[in-house]
DNA sequence: CGACTTTGACCGGCGC
DNA sequence: GCGCCGGTCAAAGTCG
């Protein structure tokens, strides 16, 4: 951009100012040449987007030069004052227009810089994941034979679980249900599973066994829970614009994918709402009494697309019942209106994380670049669970204060009233808490997992976003074509006209 | 009438 | 093998 390029912000009545100064000199040129000089110069100070001094000059206008031109303009004659006012006018009215073309330009531009990041961002997580578990499975080959028990540390174990090409021998408290297991040792011994990951989502839909009859036809691996796949489009990635799914898979690089099937996000957030606001639409296909609680807990599915594999579950704290607990498990195989996107991404940080932390070397240090062991704080807000068979992260908002000076939206219905709203620095947010009920051979991995989620400022800015969608915030100044996708979305929630039954988060419409 | 919720039944995993 | 538990299904009911 240019350096004399008027940004998209500045205020209307400094463009008068600008004007009036340029129209100035444009008229006095005419007819006074010795002023030329004094206008001429203040419009250089205008245009150099130095606002103070722009200010400055306006409010100690006894020096500026806007007296000396007003003054010759009164001399010089009435009628011509007149005109030259209409003249102004017209041409304050079409440098207005201009500017707020230019205004609506840049605003694009910036979200198109804004998407183009995100892709990156998602991107990088799969990239950052690929290399540490290739790093991981070259090691292990290296000592293939040796001794099983390396898996002591329980990062590396979920690693080595995880790991479908790498059937799961030595496994500890981290370690994925049986089932996982199987499914992975199916897919993995299919030759299939070089194939291309094309989708055929809509086949498998609702269908009780299709994640294992895709596992062992090994055609569909990406497909399962929609993870793999999801991953790369709940970042808002066309599978097309990504070189990652453009290219034939490799055995090796449908590991994360296969990872991240079973990572899952849970949400904690005060809110009197029964369920969260997050973009998606879903449909509530169950609801059970969990043990332990006595609030059931409910199940939905996203029903965006004919599909998708993404759901959530939706419970009330046991212990303090206006905390809504949200679990989120998948990936969105389909497109998403902005909000949701943002929702999208934090999951699959979340669970990019967490695997991602399953990439440590054997002592326990994280060589994942997302990961700095050495932090000095940790943060409430990021807890991993470890609890078989999934890992899950826990992203805990209802523990304040925080230090930041968050800014509550105007309350919007349902409300729900995070303590969190736009984009604040989460990562000065306080320590991290550990799963009370952790063991502690797994403490070392939630440090680092927590540790890493809470310092990432890229996981920690999606994360904000997707909070701020939660709170029905208003969305920044978007294009009205956001607007419109965003309130659409919203109004085909299905959680909208709910009212809670005794103490749980289902509708009753 | 389609979309959605409710709710009892069903299924599989897991521990005893 | 049995019972518990979490998760899901699907028929019936509800709503707009």
């Amino acid at each position: 951009m240019e350096k004399h390029h008027p940004l998209p912000f500045f205020h209307s009545d400094d463009l008068l100012r600008r004007r009036s100064a340029a129209s100035d000199r444009t008229l006095d040129d005419s007819s006074n040449d010795h002023v030329k000089v004094k206008p001429h110069i203040m419009e250089m100070d205008f245009f150099s987007t130095d606002h103070h001094q722009d200010s400055k000059i306006n409010t100690n206008g006894s020096s500026s030069s806007f007296d000396v031109n007003t003054g010759l303009n009164l001399v010089s004659s009435r009628t011509a004052s007149e005109k030259k006012s209409n003249t102004e006018m017209s041409v304050l009215k079409i440098e207005l227009e201009r500017l707020h073309e230019e205004n609506r330009r840049l605003k694009s531009m910036l979200d198109h810089i804004t998407r183009n990041y995100n892709e990156l961002q998602g991107q990088l997580f799969m990239a950052v994941q690929k290399q540490a578990l290739l790093a991981i499975n070259k090691q292990q080959l290296n000592k293939e034979g040796g001794v099983k028990g390396m898996s002591s540390h329980p990062i590396m174990s979920i690693q080595q679980s995880m790991d479908p090409r790498r059937p799961s021998t030595t496994l500890d408290v981290n370690e994925p249900s049986t089932t996982d297991d199987k499914r992975t040792e199916l897919s993995a011994s299919s030759p299939a599973n070089t194939t291309t990951s094309t989708m055929d989502v809509a086949s498998k839909d609702s269908n009780d066994d299709h994640h294992r009859t895709v596992q062992i036809q090994g055609k569909h691996v990406f497909v399962e829970d929609g993870i793999d796949q999801t991953g790369q489009q709940s970042w808002g990635t066309s599978p097309k614009s990504s070189p990652m799914v453009d290219e034939p898979k490799k055995e090796e690089e449908q590991v994360p994918e296969v990872a991240f099937k079973k990572a899952r996000v849970s949400v904690r957030a005060r809110s009197e709402a029964p369920m969260i606001i997050d973009g998606c639409q879903w449909r509530k296909y169950g609801q059970k009494m969990a043990k332990g609680n006595p609030c059931p807990r409910a199940y939905y599915r996203c029903t965006m697309a004919v599909g998708c594999p993404v759901r959530k579950q939706v419970q009330r704290c046991a212990e303090d019942k206006s905390i809504l607990i949200t679990t989120y498990e998948g990936n969105h195989n389909h497109h998403l209106p902005p909000a949701a996107t943002a929702m999208a991404k934090t999951t699959s940080a979340a669970a990019a994380m967490v695997l991602s932390g399953s990439t440590t070397s054997k002592d326990g240090l994280p060589n994942s670049g997302y990961f700095h062991s050495s932090l000095p704080y940790a943060s409430t807000m990021a807890t991993l669970s470890a609890s078989p068979p999934f890992p899950t992260i826990t992203l805990d908002l209802t523990q304040g204060p925080n230090p930041v000076p968050f800014i509550r939206p105007p309350p919007s219905p349902p409300t729900f009233p995070l303590p969190l709203h736009g984009y604040p620095k989460l990562s000065a947010l306080p320590a991290m808490q550990i799963g009370q009920q952790q063991q502690q051979h797994t403490a070392s991995m939630v440090e680092t997992v927590t540790a890493a989620i809470a310092s990432d400022p890229n996981f920690t800015a999606v994360l904000a976003a997707a909070i701020s969608t939660f709170m029905g915030a208003p969305p920044p100044p978007l294009p009205p074509s956001n607007n419109g996708n965003n309130s659409t979305t919203s109004q085909a929630l299905p959680g909208s006209p709910q009212l809670p039954q005794s103490c749980t988060t289902f509708s009753t419409n």
